[in-house]
DNA sequence: CAGGCAGTATACCGAGCGGTATACTGGTTG
DNA sequence: CAACCAGTATACCGCTCGGTATACTGCCTG
């Protein structure tokens, strides 16, 4: 393994554990068995190793965002593929969408938030565009999108964060029923 | 003004800003004009600042949870209540629950988390209890309090995020729309 | 073989951290 | 008035923080 990855790997597992700003460079570099200068090395700053780990994970979850969040006419459906892309990401990479769970709502002020807002809004452009397009065919959604998109992450989320913590499995059932119950929201 | 109701007031902003680790002592004194024994004179620690924070302002949502949170044979009742109490109590109490939400997902490691686990349980178990008494008239929820306890807070902190970002107001409309969402989770 | 460069280690820096020893104040109580 | 105590200020502590200057290694390229 390399130093680069071994850096990254235990800067995800402490700041998981313990928080970016409670986890200092010294036991990041410790346990990944190297010394400060190679973390200064490839990232630069203990910022910019929370920015590279944040984004270069994001890329994938990012990659199925762009492949499943296309909207063709059936806004079920493509709800239903986000959600189970969201389920199959987070247990893939468990680790890292804990981390991201744990800065989904970092103070606007912290070098965290920074790390993490450029990909939030990522996702949330994303998602918004799904909902805008599907006013074509469902006008009384018109106006709405953007509050479509955060409480559709809101409610995928708060299931992700249950499964994590044992409470819930995220299974095809529970696909079905977040679905359901986010479009029963919509239109009622 | 008091020293004691100045620190607790400064510390709350600031927290909220930045982050519980990355504000220090001494900035929190200042902002409050007063001088560290003082702090330490009345908290303890930096910790103890943080838990007395919480945990006090805790109880007035408490005090709402035992009140609304009893099952009298109509669950859509006493979870319209609990959702009212709830946007109630955000909305006076905004900076203090934008610190609790941004500590909803705090990692388990670390000082704040200790700090808002007590206070999380505590919610937990009020809302638990309200599922597991609703179960002797819906059987078919048996077996899932603990899920429906967390995905119902889930849901209600995923809205109140949206409006203290500005995307939605806490209505009354909104009130029911969360309330029927939930509902048909559970019995679809 | 010479030059350069990516990567790494040792040792160090100033700054800020959380926390405290000491002494002073002013009001309350005997 | 004496004793006390909550509250506050000055000045300080040891430690850890993020970050770096310097020098060394070994590989790739000329």
């Amino acid at each position: 393994m390399t130093s680069r990855k071994a850096i990254l790997d235990s800067a995800l597992t402490l700041f998981c554990a313990r928080g970016y700003d409670a986890v200092g460079v010294q036991e990041i570099v410790e346990a990944a068995g190297v010394t400060k200068p190679s973390l200064y090395h490839f990232f630069g700053s203990k910022n910019g190793l929370l920015e590279t780990l944040i984004s270069e994970r994001f890329v994938d979850l990012s990659r199925m965002l762009e492949r499943d969040g296309e909207y063709h006419g059936d806004l079920t459906l493509t709800l239903q593929k986000l959600i189970r892309g969201y389920f199959h990401f987070a247990l893939e990479n468990r680790l890292y969408y804990r981390l991201q769970l744990s800065l989904w709502f970092a103070p606007p002020e912290s070098e965290a938030y920074h790390a993490v807002s450029a990909i939030n809004q990522k996702q949330q452009a994303i998602l918004e565009k799904v909902f805008l397009d599907a006013v074509v065919d469902h006008g009384n959604m018109r106006g709405r999108h953007k509050l479509y998109a955060v409480t559709f992450l809101g409610m995928i989320n708060t299931y992700i964060m249950a499964a994590l913590n044992g409470h819930v499995e995220l299974s095809d059932q529970l696909v079905y029923q977040i679905l359901h119950q986010f479009m029963y929201g919509i239109f009622s």
